[in-house]
DNA sequence: GATGAATGAGTGTTCATTCAT
DNA sequence: GATGAATGAACACTCATTCAT
């Protein structure tokens, strides 16, 4: 009876599955506001199911457990991101879509800020293991634009995968300090993500002896 | 009694004191290790214990409870590493003072892996609040190499503070990395990370139509 | 969830409800046991949930601490007590009424001995503060009669409210004979407090040279 | 090493005793201000040698256990209030003794407010069973008096051991009373006790029907 | 005699998970 | 399918007591 697959769409089915569709939603929607709000340890499945208004019995003919859902939030959340994201990215030339990815990504990012501070909740080892998959996937979807790059050897001297972290640790602090700062707006934060990739910092701060 | 604060160290204490430091260090090493193997929230005080051979109860002589050894932790090792780092780059001129303390950085963060990656452990909602006080210890002491920069115009168009979480995002990621892979070496991990605040990614990347 | 309120018995509830007010029954009870018999310090959840038969869980389904069933334990006898022993008393002339109230306490009383014992079970700083509560109960169900003479100047001279102490200062002493001894029977103890409260003490015990 | 006898005076004895003295006796009076504030069971025995400002180890060194302390209280404490009032009442003629010691005891104990409420703190299974021998002694003296009278036939129709319980019943709630009030004094206490112990109740208040 | 660091058994409480209805 | 009462393993924390110095 679990179902943890990816959401089964809204095909045509009866009555029944809609109802267990839309239970499941309420399930996702209330954890991912708990999550948020606890994190991932502190968050319990009883306030959860009190949040969706079913029993708590319910939550485990959707869920394996509670690290079932935290996987599932991630990887549906992700899932939509990326496409989302692509989406917004695909029809424009190759050199344009690294830019625009980081644009569209700060602008999706700030329509499910809570979703998004889950993802990055844990960057070691005190946070939940599965929260590292976030990182990872969104350092892969980078390394596919910096790959082209690298191809054209663009990318001489530096190690990409490791770059593409880079990046994605950026673009983590960015988020992150959503949660504590409301602004600058999307558009100036991927303004700002940009203007640090384009021209990195000034020569002068950067000085070292033997250079 | 509890003694949360830093230790005085060995200076001219009976063997009663000296005792109650040796055990009191036992602990913290301890500490820093089940941290690091388990996570914060999945550390056990009776594992720590265990692992420093000392009593359950005398954890509690040390420290006010579990939260309190993760703040002593992050405290000491931060403090620790800050003196260290700022002693290494003080001598230098201004200018080459940020390219430094990357480098000092790394080499030091890869003698204390360990301790980094509690510190770096969760930066979001689902990580131990006390966490937090890491990053912004690390982001406090790079804006103070950035103000300067800052005063005499060179930041232009940045701002200043997110900026410096940009770079602790890059950093952070740095450790990170070392937790899945063994190289590069910390020297070439800090010449990863110039040459991107540097020299940026390539202008072709980064294309915007209306730029 | 926390049900501690008074339970509104069998009326029409679905098996569900009627399972869960067995079980806090059950647990009362248990709980009534061992407090008598170990004092509430000394009693232990462990011990009252394996007398209920049921887990310990089960116990903070019901009750929220410790500290709560021995308020609900004091709470519901009182309230049963005081129910009964005012339903016996009110129907008689007002003149009999603490006479009446004084044999109605002795006789359920002794079909409560364990209960009762708790409820006195500390008069003072180191008992439970809770307790406080039953003395409280007991003094103000007397002054209730005491008010009804002093208004017709029958008690001139006297504190009532203390001297509504005193009397029951003297039924708790009553209730703890019987924790040590067998006799004498309820209507025999009221006797004797009876006695007292009628004729005191001869004056031939308590001359004083000033008198 | 563990003189938990009944102190051995002032004699002529080395400094050494006399220094061993004084601290039992500052750990005596530690003891019985914590008892007072907090109860036995909430009571700990580094509040107590904090208090007494004395090493904890040391505190085992003068009673076996915490019970010890409490048992020690509570004999030197009632025997050195027996005594006084013993001794206030020895001179005086038999028949004007019971009256006398009724006021001396209030006197006394408005003087050891704190120590009295530690004696009767228990007076049921929740308290610690050591305090049952503060109320055993209390109505043994009591006891005493009314022997004499009993053997002249003054208190036919009286269990004169449970009557003894009854007028120790009597003398705590004065007591407890002053835990919550400040008045009245000692003198006017006694005076209401003596009152009711004299006349009783107004015949009007106690009809029965069959008496 | 005095000290106080160390001990560890013991307990209250939480919460993910199960299952009878 | 949905429910929520019941479960019990797991854990943080306390404190009386010991003993090396």
């Amino acid at each position: 009876m679990n179902d943890d697959s990816v959401i089964s769409a809204g095909e045509t089915q009866g009555r029944g599955a809609r109802r267990r569709a839309r239970t499941r939603a309420d399930l996702l929607a209330a954890a991912r506001t708990v999550f948020a709000a606890r994190g991932y340890h502190e968050a319990s499945i009883a306030e959860i199911t009190e949040l969706a208004d079913v029993g708590v019995g319910t939550f485990y003919l959707h869920f394996r457990d509670k690290e079932a859902v935290l996987t599932t939030l991630i990887e549906e959340g992700l899932r939509e991101m990326m496409e989302q994201v692509t989406a917004a990215v695909a029809q424009r030339p190759p050199e344009q879509r690294l830019a625009l990815f980081i644009r569209a990504f700060f602008q999706h990012a700030a329509a499910r800020r809570d979703l998004l501070q889950i993802l990055l909740s844990g960057t070691g080892p005190g946070a939940h293991p599965q929260t590292f998959l976030a990182q990872a996937r969104m350092a892969e979807g980078l390394t596919r634009y910096l790959e082209t790059a690298n191809a054209q050897g663009l990318l001489a001297g530096y190690n990409v995968p490791l770059l593409a972290r880079f990046i994605a640790g950026i673009l983590s602090q960015g988020i992150l300090w959503w949660s504590e700062h409301d602004e600058p707006t999307p558009d100036a934060m991927a303004g700002q993500v940009l203007r640090l990739l384009r021209q990195g910092l000034p020569a002068q701060l950067l000085i070292e002896e033997n250079t």
